[in-house]
DNA sequence: GCTTGCCTTGCAAACCTATGCAAAAGGCGG
DNA sequence: CCGCCTTTTGCATAGGTTTGCAAGGCAAGC
């Protein structure tokens, strides 16, 4: 006994209107105070909400978002999405979340369905699109922003912290730390940013004298991390290491704590990026270089409304975040 | 200069078919294998794909689940969130965010923008709802399944893990570890989890002629734990504590270890709830009761998909787990 | 060859709303 | 009271699909 659904026409009945009168009332279109009186009465007594899908069917704007992400293990994406989902929702946005590896044939399939669901744009998070797909978005008309990671050739618009001028912060601090054996365990070196801040943190070294160490490649996971932290200190005896993110500083300081035995700051400095909550927990005290989730999202959101509207073009943004000391790092004297 | 939408309309026209047939071939209608080449050789010429929103709006499914969570800072959140949407995709459906916070008139207005968007189906993750809610889901006829909480009154559908047992056995294991002055921070005890667990873990005392010495409310997040844990140590002292879930039990951890400077296990025990993948981590090495978040969303999933079919009628269903036993507990001989 | 029955196909209505257009209503000065 | 201008209102169409209904095609049985 399922309540039949109560569409425009009924109530226009019932408040003794025509059923544009009703629409126009819902859809904020000029109506005198009186035919909007009688038609909210009736729609009141009624029980009746306009139904999105006609609307949207008509109008060509579904005001949903997709959303693509690849993992949320790291901490970094789930507050992201809860403070983009707030954000969206402000401006009568919804998300529609896909999960999709970052590479391999889920992110097509992904597009497709996206495209399907009509959504009026794209936000992807830790997620490479190929020119293919950006090119069919383009094509529907769709806009797409990169969060928190670029792409290499094209120009697609992406919101990202300033990576480059995180790495040579990171780098700056470590050098006045003392330290004289310093390592970089990056992000994925297939990722825009694990490049920039590999590349920054290089730059950083070479303008304070010093030089690198070691580099190797975590891949933005636990394991690779854990794998890559064994052989910073048993192979090349770093002293320090930058820890291209959070995610992956946690699991380089289990490693080294229980695993090898060795005493973070006191035998080794460790720093992370991102600043996720879990940084501030006693168990770490990372210092890590923060991105600023607030106003990384504020731009994304604001861009993609922009794009939507057809009041801006494609660009990058970066944000500059500052550099969080805690514990887990020798501090500079002065 | 964005590229047209696509329609049936023009496929057919150039597949020398109807609209109809069209329609058939792509909803998978009986339709000849001849026709049904055409037309696809035609969509795939065009670049046609159904318009879902169109579909939608005459079938009266639009696929699409809503899904309503309070917060995804307690790692389990954001776990079950990935699992359930990638369980849902395979289902042929998506799922639509929603962030609510628990209490409130959040859920109030999403449960309207949910209703509007005709969502088939929602699961509620770690949120209460109202019996006038819950009643307008019905009346909407819309069916949903609470995940991780139950309600009270009423007997509406969920899926959780076993609490009472769950507690129960926690019990027994901190008893026959030898302690005899043992507490519990319970989850916030407005929810059906939280009591669930106490009350277990109460009457598993008992069982092995133990008492509780003192319990009190961690509300599920870090500063109530924390709270709760000073006044374990410094008032009651405690030896051994049961946290209503991980998070908390993270929380506690760091409390005991760097503010009060004891020992874990040495100085106290923690058990904590839900097998988070952080608890596995060595900085935390937490003995604690697994929630099978697989299971669990295999249910979720089953239970709402059978709801949506008219298959089945609500209920309850509870699935055991393991207690996973590590470093953070003292262990029983033997 | 004709009837019977099944599968395929096209027609047209339906789903529910937004919106251009023309008609009606309302306000105001002369 | 009338003409003019602005605002409001109703009519009818559009948006892209699914689906009931009836007609057409085809093979089998007599």
């Amino acid at each position: 006994m399922s309540h039949r659904k109560v569409t425009s026409l009924e109530v226009a009945a019932k408040a003794g209107v025509s059923q544009s009168a009703v629409s126009r009332v819902f859809s904020g279109a000029s109506a005198s105070e009186k035919t909007a009186k009688k038609v909210r009465a009736a729609a009141q007594e009624l029980g009746y909400r306009p139904n999105v899908l006609a609307r949207s069917l008509i109008t060509g704007r579904s005001r949903i978002i997709g959303l693509i992400v690849a993992y949320l293990d790291n901490q970094f994406y789930p507050v992201a999405l809860e403070r983009l989902s707030h954000a969206l929702q402000e401006q009568g946005y919804h998300i529609m979340i896909f999960m999709a590896s970052a590479r391999g044939p889920d992110v097509d399939r992904v597009i497709n369905e996206l495209l399907d669901h009509q959504v009026d744009g794209i936000i992807t998070a830790s997620v490479g699109l190929t020119d293919a797909l950006t090119e069919r978005c383009e094509k529907a008309g769709i806009p797409v922003v990169m969060f928190n990671r670029g792409q290499q050739d094209r120009r697609m618009p992406e919101v990202t912290s300033d990576n480059l001028s995180g790495g040579k912060r990171i780098a700056e601090f470590l050098c006045a730390g003392g330290h004289e054996r310093i390592g970089h365990i990056s992000g994925w070196s297939g990722s825009s940013t694990g490049q920039d801040r590999a590349a920054g943190f290089a730059a950083g070294l070479k303008d304070a004298g010093s030089a690198l160490i070691a580099q190797l490649d975590g891949m933005y996971s636990r394991e690779g991390a854990v794998k890559a932290a064994r052989e910073m200190v048993e192979v090349h005896k770093t002293d320090a290491l930058f820890v291209g993110n959070d995610h992956m500083a946690f699991a380089v300081m289990d490693t080294l704590r229980s695993e090898l035995g060795l005493s973070v700051p006191d035998d080794i400095s460790i720093v992370g990026y991102d600043d996720v909550p879990m940084a501030a927990w006693a168990a770490y005290d990372l210092t890590t270089l923060r991105q600023p989730v607030n106003q990384m999202v504020s731009a994304t959101v604001g861009l993609l409304m922009d794009m939507i509207n057809g009041e801006s073009t494609a660009r990058k943004i970066q944000i500059q975040g500052p550099l969080v000391v805690r514990g887990s790092a020798k501090i500079p004297k002065g």
